[in-house]
DNA sequence: CGTTGTGAACAGGTTCACAGCA
DNA sequence: TGCTGTGAACCTGTTCACAACG
């Protein structure tokens, strides 16, 4: 649960917003104007009733008999989530999938600004990505406080990314997102959000293995790739 | 809760098998042969109970007074997360993220193999990644069948998610990684994993407005600058 | 002894079902 | 009438604390 200002939020609530926020605008986008919960959760992907609770945790942004006024709801969520001020960005580690990072575009029109590359790789600093040069992590601290950065996307290897992080949270950066697949240990006060494509991909191979032993028992009995059973 | 051969075990237990795993070969590059609940929890960033109790779902492992063999353990997670058998990947949506995912290099480490990239843009046919030409989407039925695909990584631009995926999911495919920002509407059998980078962004400055809306409240009832710790 | 494995207590999140209201 | 907002019931997952045991 995450207080702000006198209200408290579950987490789980929390990490379902953008998926609202994200349905609502492309309603608004299609010149939709009002909706229901239940039309909304269908786009957002969750139950009617978990979508009004999660609301209600906001305040109360409906018409009783109605529905949700579009723009209104998506203005609320929005400020909820703390767009209305400037996020400014940095992605510290520009290899692949910091480069793919860096030229995402949807940034601006959700309320972050990407001020600054950082690579330790000589071969890397210099290029050149999303209107800005990746310039060397020997000056990470100088950089970080010289563009005001406030959040940053981790990209490093997995080796690096423990010192790294100790540096940037150093600084005062206090919300990482990171996609090196180690566990930061860092204040508590820091939030880390991780994201982990190897993982995610070994949590469906669970879910194929679990689907193969199914099969494999119900149709013919003999043995599929299984947890060592007890 | 996953049922996998006469076992269940519960969804957020599978989640972390991952994390696990990686941890546990770290260790084992680093010639550590035994290990406790409390050590691999720590650098798994869990708690040990939690760690123990995870385990428990899939079976018996460690030795009471002493711990747990860093290979048995590593080897016995392997298997029940069905890394045994080689799972054939295809990516679809080759444009920056798409190429980044094509270009990671540990697939083969953990029982994936990349067997095709798909795209729908002229432009991007026929490039070249991870030793893989780009093929158009035109063909993806007979791709798919072709090589055998069981998994897809689904990187395309949001618009065209939902279209490809029930393309993808009509071969037969069981298991999505999707990229693309919107709640695909597929079968109840197939398992949708979603990595939504924006999402993530906005859930941290959520916390950052939390912390923020807290600092304003308790220095002086404005709102605070920046994070200068706390 | 020291560490695992686990029942039992607890906490958090989801779903139900309906009162409240436009 | 129909949809929101929400207390209460339910369920899932986490933490505690200790018995089991090499």
């Amino acid at each position: 649960m995450i207080e702000i200002g006198e209200v408290t939020v579950p987490a789980a609530t929390v990490s379902r917003l953008p998926y609202y926020l994200r349905a609502l605008r492309d309603l608004l986008r299609d010149g939709v104007t009002t909706t229901s919960s239940s039309a909304l959760a269908e786009r957002s992907g969750v139950g009617s009733a978990q979508l009004r609770k999660d609301l209600s945790y906001l305040g109360s942004f409906g018409t009783r008999g109605v529905g949700y006024e579009v723009e209104t709801l998506a203005s609320s969520i929005s400020t909820a989530l703390g767009l209305g001020s400037e996020h400014r960005l940095a992605i510290v580690g520009v290899g692949n999938l910091g480069n793919a990072l860096a030229n995402y575009s949807g940034y601006a029109a959700r309320g972050f600004r990407l001020v600054a590359l950082i690579d330790a790789d000589p071969d890397v600093v210099g290029r050149r990505a999303a209107g800005l040069e990746v310039e060397h992590s020997d000056r990470l601290e100088e950089i970080l406080a010289a563009r005001g950065v406030s959040m940053v996307i981790l990209a490093t290897p997995g080796a690096a990314a423990q010192a790294v992080a100790e540096r940037i949270v150093e600084c005062g950066v206090r919300e990482i997102l990171s996609f090196s697949p180690v566990a930061l240990q860092l204040p508590d006060d820091v939030v880390v959000r991780s994201v982990d494509v190897a993982g995610e991909l070994q949590i469906l191979a669970f879910h194929a293995a679990a689907r193969h032993a199914q099969e494999g028992a119900t149709v013919d009995g003999r043995t599929a790739p299984a947890a060592t059973a007890r």
